[in-house]
This record gives C-alpha cells, structure tokens and sequence, in this order.
DNA sequence: CTCTAATCGAGACGGTACGTCGCGTCTTACG
DNA sequence: CGTAAGACGCGACGTACCGTCTCGATTAGAG
C-alpha cells in the first residue's frame, strides 16, 4: 500500500477513469493514453503503478467482488437463504454506481470470469449438495447466475426494488440449488 | 454465398483454423497473422473474406447458435420440457467437437453474448410468463444458464452422460421458470 | 510481332491507355489496373503481352527514340548543323502528340534516361570532338540538353514555331559543341 | 527544429542512411523498412519524423540544393563569369561525397527536378536575357546542364579537375547563354 | 462454314510494403 | 534532483498492388 499522498491520488484518479471509461465503451477498446488522459495524469504515470490495463482493472474490481462474494457464498448455506439473498441485493443497491460498472460496463464478462474464478478458489472441496449435481457446477452455476441477474437488473431503465430482485434471484437461483422453501414465509411477512 | 471452388476453399481453412486455435488460446490474443498461417492461406486473404476477426468468429459462430437456439427456446414452451431438455443436450453431444470449441475455447464469452443476443431477439415480446418474473430476465437468465451448464459440461475431463446433464439444466434451470415437474415422471421411466 | 486481331486490339488499347494517363499522372504512380482499366482490358492481359509496367513503356517509347536519335546524332556532324537542327524540330512538331506524353508526361525522366542511353550506346569511340571535351561528356550534355529543350518547348501553352527552336537549340547546344556559325547564313535566308 | 537528443539522433542516422542507399540502389526501389534496418532506427519512427519517403530526400536535399543555387544562378548575371563558374565547381569538390551521392545516386532524376524547381522560383521574372531566348528557358537549361555536367563529372572513375570542368561548364552552358568571352583571358593566368 | 485452339474477362490467391496505432520502456528537459 | 512529457523499438493492423493462377466464354482462322 503506498503512502505518499501523489501516487494515491495519482491511483484514485486511474481507477476513477476507468471507471467513467467504462460505462461508454468496451474494456478491450480502450487504451492506456485514454485513461491517462482521462485521469489527468502523464501517460508513464500508469506503468508505476499498474504493469497493464488488467492490472488497473483487477486493483479496482478485485476487492469489491470478494466483499460481493462474502455475501453470496453464504446464501447457499445459511439457514434463511431469502433473507441472505436481500442483504445481497441491499448491499449491490447501496454501491449501485460502482456495481452498475462492474457488472453492465465493458469489463462485464472480465468481471464476471473473475467472480466465478474467486468463487470456485473460495469454496473449493466444501460443499456437498444433493448427489445429482456436482460441487463445482454448483458454484458456477449460482454465482454465474447471480452475476447476470444482478447485471441485467442494474442495466434495466426503471430499477425493480431490492426486494423484488431478491424474490426472483432465490426462486430462480438459490431455491432450485438448495431446495429451500423458506422465501414464501418470509416475502408473507 | 461464393461459389468459386478457391472461395470455398480459403473460408473453410480459415474457419478451422479459428477452432484449432481457440482450443489453445483466448480469441483476443489470437492475432489474423496466426490464423492465415495456420490456414496456410495468404494475409491478406482474410481480408477478402471477412473485415475483422470477430466476422471470422460469427461465421464460424452464428449458424451453430441458430441451431441450438431453435432447440433451446420451444424448451420453455413445450409441453413436456424434459423430453426437450434431452434432445437439447443431445444435439451438443453429437457435436460436442465444434461445441467445445465455442463453449470452453477462448471465444466463449463472445459466442456466449450473441447466444443470448439472438435469443432475445428471438424471443421479443412473445412469451409471458408467470408475473413476478420480467419476460426479458426470464431469457436471459434461462439462455445464460443453459450455456453456462452446457460449457462447464464440455470443459469436463470425464464428461457425464447427455441424461444427467439434462436432469441437471431441467431442475436448475428450466422448471424453476416455467414450474414444470414432468421430469421427474419422465425419469422414471 | 503478333498476327493475331485480339492480340494486336490488346497491345494497341494498352499503349494507348498508357499515353492517355501519362498526360494525367506520374508513371510510377500509375497502376497497371489504372492501365487495363483505361484499355478496357482484363487485367490479367497485361501480363499476356508484358511482363511489366517498364516494358510497357519501352515498347512505346523505344522505336520512337531510336527514331528522334537518328535525326539528333548527324546533327552534330553533319557540315550544314543549323538545317539538321531545323529538320529535328520539325520532325517533332509533326509527332507533337507523341513526343508530347513522352517529353512532358509523368514518364519524362525515364525516357530522358533512355534516350541517353541509347544515344551514348550509338556514338561510342566513335566522336573525336575538341580535346578540351571528353567525347561521352559531349553525347550527354548535347542529347540531355536537346531533350530538355524540346520538353520546354512542348510543355508551353503558347508554342513557338519550329525555327524559333531550331534557333534556340543550335545557339545553347549544338553551335557551342562543333564550334559551328553557319546558322546565322541560314537564319539570313 | 527540434532540440530533443534522441530525435536529432534519429534524424542524422535516417538521414545518413539514405545517403548510403542511394549510393547502391535506385531512390523508388529503396523501403522504408531497409532505410530504418540501416539506420538503426524503428519502423514507425521513420513516420514520426517524415510523412513519407521523398520527405526525407527533400530534408536530405533541400538545403544543399539552395546552398548550390546560391552559388550557380549569380554566375549568369556576374561580371566575371568564368571566376564565378570555377567558384562552384571547387565548392562541389569540397563537398564531394554528399553530391556524389544527390547528383550521381539514385535519387539523381529527382533531385535534377528540385533543383531546377528551385531555380526557376527563385529567377521568377528577374531575368531578361536577349530577346531571342525566352527567360524561363534559359534558366531550365542553364541549371538542368549544369546538374547534368556536375553528375558526369562526380560520377567519373578519375575525375578531371575543378578547373577543367569549370571550363567546359563556362564554354557549353554558361558562354551560350550570356555571350561572355572573359574565360580565355582568365585561363591565360 | 465449321471446329478447334488461342485469347480473352474476371477475379481469387500468396506475397510484400505501406502507413497507423497502441504497448511498455527509457531518455530527456524542465521545474 | 525528481517527475511529466514524450520519443523510441516493437509488432499487429487493414490497405494496395504486384505477378501468378484458374476458370469459363468468345472468337479467330485453319481446314
């Protein structure tokens, strides 16, 4: 972690660029003098603090999707997965301008390989679900989903309420992975 | 359509050349230069034939996904879904060569994304599902899925059976949106 | 030489169509599809006739030189020079259309560099001039210069007469190489 | 002008390495990419100091040019021409190797071209010679057979004497154009 | 007048050079 | 004396032409 006051700034200011660069044009097709441009600083700049754009891309997403997947992760196993998947979706809701560039930007499938990638590293030999599904689909398969439902969720013009995203993700993720019925109950109260 | 025997000649060496290299490596690193070389065909050749790699890709691509999108999309209509689902993994399973290629090769992000382009524009504005689920999630997340089950299917070492993994898509994926329960029937068997 | 009607229509389209676009164009910056083109040629025969855009060229200009060389050469023995010198400018003016693509057009240099060639190939060991000027210095300096003159003359608007020319060049070039004076008699005719 | 080291570095090794070149090969049938592998520069660094090949002639040459205009057009108006002629003839023998290489190289036609370009701006309806030679012409042939006889003489094995050649340029282009008999006299010293 | 072989148009192909762009390194001039 | 500015080597891009080649379609001239 750097300490010197101009290469934070200098940090924030690459990270916030990408991020603005993001939600008008694809990851791939930006260039390093955009986001240098963008950020204010000089074009070596970057290279003392990032070795190339994934880097930059990786110091900016890697923490906020392992915070993301701290509270996914357990919806598979806590005992009231309804509540779990709206504290998941509350949570998204309340960092919505970082999240929407993550998940519906131009990085989107970047992000998402690397979500996958830190979830399947996280719950690695843990599970064990019913017979008929293997572990490791498992995973892939609900934070996958997870993934795309909060994307297209955070893509959409009219922005549906945590609560109602919460429903669908457990019915149509969460509930068919681990049999649950709890949601009913709690959507009753 | 050409006609030209050359034509035909070159177009089929540069599509099997994008396939043999997408087992190897990730299609944004593959550059035209490797392609034409191991097509055996001249640079400038690609040119004359597509305007950029991503055209090489669709040409390869768009075709096949035509084809297991008119396989995928009746799932959610179909009276018994389960008997769809199996012929769906079927179909991949007899040609889980080229699908391998599209699903776990370099290029499955891409391919994945036209995947559900076309699904949705395949689908607009036609079906109506149950009221708690947006009919455009309900594509997204039942073509999402079914790609991603398929691929981590194909990516496997020892493969399951073509039943299993229908068994598997049909629970996770295609009954929690459409709430059909003939599989379990149909399993019997 | 070609018997044959086709073949004889080709040639004749080609040399034509290279005249037309050196009145417009740089020769090294014609195409040889820019020649087929203006031909109305296929462009593969082109290369049925010549194997490349300098035979071409040569196969236009070559006779002509030889031509233009036989009457330039004498002038400089002949013991009457001004009326050598008379009859080449007017030899030119009777092939003004010619002689002006090939003194004024895109290709000039190029066959400035023929016609000196070819007129130092003629001439060798075989002129004994003043001691005080090697011989091959003498055949470029007078054919270079005869050249240059007459490319003036053609490439302005509003041309002189032969005589006026005649004149000019026996003064600056030939008078001055054979030490004649008899122009002033003929010109006093 | 730029003052940066490493681009005045570029420049001089582009623009010496031409001038070796040019000493083995035609100026059309150079590459850029043989005149950067010379140089022992990058490819694209050649574009960011020229926008093409003749660019860098024309830096290579340009100034030479001026320099040796400088020198050959007062020698038509000066009262001792003869002193004049013999002036720009030892200046090219002091700067042999570079005009070796302008007036005798491959790049010799264009060259010729510039030069005379040159000239014939810088006369610009200065000139009034005798009324039976229009002005124009006479600078074309004025400068074009001084270029030519300099490039005889520079590309001879054993090369005269300046004041040889300074004698043959004075007797066929200089006298001839201006009617001076001050040579003899001055040879008589 | 007919048949056969030469010539033609069309244009795809393997090459090679072009001029451009972006990367990541490394030097330089300036503050 | 440290840092931004930016020149550099590298290598891929997409374009343009070259000269070769394979096609049928046509057409000239020998029989």
């Amino acid at each position: 972690m750097p300490t010197d006051a101009r290469q934070i700034r200098s940090r924030k200011a690459l990270n916030a660029a990408l991020l603005a660069l993001l939600e008008e044009r694809s990851f791939d097709h930006l260039t390093i003098r955009e986001i240098t441009a963008r950020a204010g600083t000089g074009y070596a700049t970057f290279f003392r603090h990032y070795p190339d754009k994934e880097a930059l891309l990786n110091d900016v997403a890697t923490d906020e999707i392992a915070n993301l997947l701290a509270m996914t992760v357990p919806v598979l196993y806590e005992a009231n997965s309804y509540e779990s998947t709206m504290a998941l979706c509350r949570y998204v809701a309340g960092h919505s301008r970082l999240w929407s560039a993550l998940l519906t930007g131009g990085a989107a499938a970047i992000v998402r390989e690397e979500f996958i990638r830190q979830a399947r590293s996280l719950v690695e030999d843990v599970r064990d679900g019913p017979e008929w599904l293997p572990s490791d689909l498992g995973v892939v398969h609900g934070t996958g989903s997870t993934f795309d439902i909060l994307g297209w969720w955070l893509g959409q013009e009219n922005r549906l309420d945590a609560e109602d995203v919460a429903t669908i993700l457990h019915r149509l993720v969460i509930a068919p992975l681990i049999g649950d019925k709890v949601e009913k109950r709690a959507a009753a109260q």
